[in-house]
RNA sequence: GCUGUUUUAGCUCAGUGGUAGAGCACUUCCUUGGUAAGGAAGAGGUCCCGGGUUCAAGUCCCGGAAACAGCUCCA
């Protein structure tokens, strides 16, 4: 063992320390308020406890709160403080696993007496009592055949059920106050850390995610190192809550769904649907620029459709409800996706390779039963509308293609002002290739054009194994909304599979057939998930180009209604979707029902206006800007429009250099 | 699909076996106003659906549907 080791810090900085030295102990000698905040330690690559002896030369990185990994192990230990609260509250309950979580944590657990969303302030209290004597995390190490004799005595069949599985060997304990868990760690060094926590719900989950076996309850909480913190998360859920696009949905009347008509298909209202339609003609218009052409296919196919495909096969006839026809022999089938479709459509004439890339877009709108649990709002309905496109290309074109691909991802990103979004790449399990289908080669290019694609374009991407499609590895984008919840919206996919099964062809320079690959992409993901997220993205508060309503005309009473009408006619002949507000009520009233319609402008009018010929301009959100002639708003407005909507310049998409 | 909760006016929600309620929205009238709620009156109900218990059910019981939360799932 050495006498002293050297510690390296991650900014390069070295020091000497006799050994052994604690994690803590390294705190401790850089500042007493480091050694105050810091809550766990990452140790060579790994997060450990604190008060670990570190033996040899090691690289350490102190972590505190605004580090993720310190989370994690706050709300780690959270959990743990929970269950001590639990035991101590509910005598005789038994443990199943207690992780944190994104944000925060939950313990699954099993009480003789059911608990309840009642019981959760009272759970609270106990553990914040906990907290504040300052219970040390006491790490210790047992063999299995120990640990099994300590959790039979307690009768706790979960936790035995978790130790049996582990490999034999050293299996480790912590124990905070009264309570003592099976657990790898790591921990805080003591509870006190633990300033301010809310237990948010109580559902039932099953035991190890399996269906056939026993709900336990699970109690999900947060907690957090200061009181503020917890205040403002709070108040963040708030937040989430005005944004749930379910509810501006309803209030900005852009969708709803109706028992009769079924469950997840939702009905576009008025307003709703001409906001679609204007997502569409601008997904249409940037399609264009990349020589995208439009098709329309059929609701429905035939079930050998779908047997051809391989879907069929792979899904299952519970997600195939059969149409019936009055025609002997007709199955017909809704579909659950384009593809199939524009495969057939690829094939209606031979292909030269001087033909391809050959792009087929198409809104095309699929069904897919999915489960009724599993329905939310927009965000996952039955019925829904891809912007789906499907391209055929040699390989020699597949780098080309998906990085344009990219670039109208970037492009719809950029001007929806969706700044923070990552990238998945998704690719094959290396240990379980036969899961997929493709030759080696194949897979190997196809992951790596997607990897170079990514890296081209300069994509902040990470890296997942096994998530790729049977048929093919792919890129999905996850983006953040403006209260930083993540979704995921568009994806791109490389398809080996499709072509094969249609036995898709091109002929190639050398006048012999060749395969062409497939990729299918949709930017949005579906016109109903992407307006949901825009929704909460925007707070249903939409860029000018996008708004229902662009501007309202308010006079001020109702002798300047003829006025208002007249400036609400020009402006609605200059293109500006304008209402205007005649309602016998007083101008205050009206601005207060029009700016929670979160109409961008409002144009008041009364006896001023009328005489010089102009109008007063209010922004939504920021008040009034003084006056201008409907014309001057006119062409403040479509500059806007232009503004927001301005394309980029797709050198790549076939725009001549010089006109 | 599973577990739990919920379902009453357009919306948000009270309602303890005995005549169906409030606020907002809506209609009409008064008021004619200057940058976030003027006043009054009125209209509006399959109390989610189906069965049962009871003299009597929005309320209690059984079955079903839908919404919400979580789990499982997601081509």
């Amino acid at each position: 063992m050495q006498d002293k080791v050297t510690i390296t810090f991650p900014d390069g900085n070295q020091r000497e320390y006799a050994a052994p030295v604690t994690a803590m102990g390294v705190a401790e000698s850089i500042s007493p308020r480091l050694a105050g905040e810091v809550l766990a330690a990452k140790v060579n690559g790994k997060v450990q406890d604190l008060q670990i002896p570190i033996t040899e030369d090691s690289t350490v990185k102190l972590l505190k709160w605004e580090d993720d990994e310190a989370k994690a192990v706050f709300w780690h230990t959270s959990s743990h403080l929970m269950a001590e609260a639990v035991e101590a509250l509910f005598p005789g309950t038994k443990f199943g696993i207690g992780p944190s979580i994104e944000t925060g944590f939950y313990y699954d657990i099993d009480s003789p007496t059911p608990i309840t969303e009642a019981d959760l302030p009272r759970i609270e209290e106990k553990m914040m009592e906990l907290a504040r004597v300052k219970e040390p995390l006491v790490r210790y190490e047992v063999s299995k055949a120990e640990a099994l004799k300590t959790f039979k005595e307690k009768g706790d069949e979960y936790k035995l059920e978790l130790i049996n599985d582990l490999e034999d060997g050293t299996i480790t304990f912590y124990t905070n106050g009264c309570f003592t868990d099976l657990c790898r760690g790591p921990h805080l060094p003591d509870t006190s850390h633990i300033k301010a926590l809310k237990l948010t719900s109580v559902a039932g989950a099953y035991w190890r995610g399996d269906e056939n076996r026993k709900m336990l309850t699970r109690i999900y909480g947060v907690s957090f190192p200061k009181k503020s913190m917890l205040d403002e998360y709070l108040v963040m859920l708030e937040e989430a809550k005005k944004r749930d696009h379910r509810k501006l949905g309803r209030e900005l009347e852009l969708f709803a769904f109706s028992q009769r008509v079924g469950q997840g298909l939702p009905l576009w209202l008025p307003k709703g649907a001409a906001l679609r339609d204007r997502l569409e003609q601008f997904l249409r218009k940037i399609q264009k620029q990349y020589g995208y052409e439009q098709v329309i296919t059929p609701h429905i196919g035939m079930k050998d459709l779908y047997v051809t495909s391989g879907h069929y096969a792979k899904y299952g006839k519970d997600s195939f409800q059969p149409i019936k026809t009055p025609y002997e022999g007709e199955e017909f089938l809704l579909k659950p996706m384009n593809c199939p479709h524009h495969c057939e459509i690829y094939r209606l004439k031979p292909r030269s390779y001087k033909d391809l890339p050959v792009r087929f877009a198409e809104f095309g709108t699929v069904y897919r039963y999915e489960q009724s649990g599993e329905l939310h709002g927009l965000t996952r309905v039955r019925g829904f509308t891809q912007d789906d496109a499907h391209l055929f290309v040699r390989p020699d074109q597949l780098l080309d293609e998906f990085e344009k691909v990219i670039d109208i991802v970037l492009y719809i990103f950029k001007t929806l002002k969706f700044e923070n979004f990552t990238a998945q790449i998704s690719l094959r399990d290396p240990n379980n290739r036969e899961k997929y289908i493709g030759s080696d080669e194949n897979w190997a290019k196809a992951e790596q054009a997607i990897i170079d694609a990514t890296k081209n374009k300069g994509l902040p991407a990470t890296v997942e194994y096994g998530e790729a499609a049977f048929y093919g590895p792919k890129l999905d984008f996850m983006v953040k909304d403006a209260i930083g919840r993540k979704w995921q919206l568009g994806t791109i996919q490389v398809d080996y599979n499709l072509p094969e099964r249609f036995d898709l062809t091109y002929t190639g320079a050398d006048d012999k057939p060749h395969r062409p690959i497939m990729i299918h992409r949709a930017p949005f993901g579906s016109m109903e998930r992407f307006v949901a997220v825009l929704l909460e993205h925007t707070a249903g508060k939409f860029p000018l180009w996008l708004a229902p309503e662009q501007a309202v005309v308010l006079p001020i009473s109702e002798k300047f209604n003829d006025y208002a009408e007249n400036v609400s006619k020009y402006l609605n002949n200059s293109d500006i979707r304008v209402i205007t507000d005649t309602r016998n009520e007083k101008i205050g009233r009206k601005i207060r029902d029009n700016e929670l319609k979160r109409i961008p402008f409002m144009l008041i009018v009364g006896e001023k206006e009328e005489a010089e010929g102009v109008v007063s301009l209010r922004v939504q959100g920021e008040g009034d800007k003084g006056q201008m002639t409907a014309e001057e708003f006119a062409g403040f407005v479509a500059d806007r429009v232009a503004q927001e909507t301005e394309p980029i310049a797709p050198a790549e998409a076939g725009t001549p250099a010089a006109v």
